[in-house]
DNA sequence: AATGTAATGTTATAATATAACATTTATGGA
DNA sequence: TCCATAAATGTTATATTATAACATTACATT
């Protein structure tokens, strides 16, 4: 019994993103529904925003395409709604890019592990047993309490480097 | 045969810190002497004020120190001499926090695993084989190379646990 | 409708980091 | 020693990322 997943695997560049899009905001919707959360115009737009692809997305990037539909946004309108999708799990933000991506995980709150192509910049998002007891354990021999854990990994995807020469 | 290090422990608040920071400043002219890098003022300075303690320092604090001495001080005076010790494995960055840590283990190049308590601040380091080869054999199956590790723990420290309530 | 709370608008500014170019300082060879 | 070069630093300006503070609007409950 392996509780060990695979939250958002690199994708081949063939797949049809418009899915995976439909099925983010749905998933959102269903989520703030069940928590009674609201998942304002703006909310779900910036969302929209961050799952444009599977690369992380940079806070004034969205910022710009919000003006586009409605030029009184400002930074906090961004900052705000990325403040309420981390909150409910349905975003992450990448801290050595500072940039955002999204999760259509948000059931539980999770520790996730990623891998980002240095290459095309895809991300993909783990959220792996192993990983975590291993750091718990390690955590644990000089009795530290884990309350968070970032884990970003670098590197080149294989579509990238089986590509690159 | 276990290669894990702890290349940084949490210190009990006992401990003698200038012996921390003079071995470091005294492992870091060895090392630029090996190596033919020039360990010149500033960035001795800058080392000595991130070693100022067991805590990440930001830049613009070590800023607000250098220019106590030496008011003709700006941003690019910091960051450079930032980047010479990053690049020397002098220092790291802690991307979670946008702050800098000293490293008394130049010598190689090295990822490390940082464990950073919430409560005090303080940081310990690991270069623990075991995580490595995990995060290795998790990206390899499916196919990615790893070029870069961030793996930033935030929690509490087996101090302030204990005293905290 | 009256009230309280959540969300958004708006302006300003804080915090972090880099670009670009001028000047000075070290270094190694003629 | 002197010069040519590269390395390091000085200096000014600006880019990037994020938050503070307060006003206004929308929403839900009574
Ligand atoms: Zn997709
Ligand atoms: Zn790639
Ligand atoms: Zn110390
Ligand atoms: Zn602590």
């Amino acid at each position: 019994m392996n509780k060990n997943k695979v939250i958002s695997p690199f994708k081949p560049a063939s797949h049809q993103h418009q899915k995976c899009l439909k099925s983010a905001i749905d998933a959102a919707k269903k989520h703030c529904e069940l928590s009674g959360l609201r998942l304002t115009p703006i909310r779900q737009r910036v969302l929209e925003l961050v799952w444009q692809n599977h690369e992380p997305v940079k806070a004034y990037d969205i910022l710009d395409n919000l003006k586009k539909g409605k030029s009184s946004s400002a930074p906090p309108t961004v900052y705000r709604a990325l403040d309420f999708l981390q909150d409910e799990g349905l975003v992450h933000k990448i801290e050595s890019l500072n940039a955002y991506v999204g999760c259509n995980n948000p059931k539980e709150l999770h520790n996730s592990q990623f891998f980002i192509c240095d290459d095309c910049g895809a991300v993909a998002e783990l959220d792996d047993v192993d990983i975590r007891e291993l750091l718990q354990k390690k955590a644990h021999r000089f009795g530290f309490r884990i309350a968070d854990e970032m884990v970003e990994i670098k590197g080149q995807c294989k579509e990238c480097h089986e590509s690159g020469v």
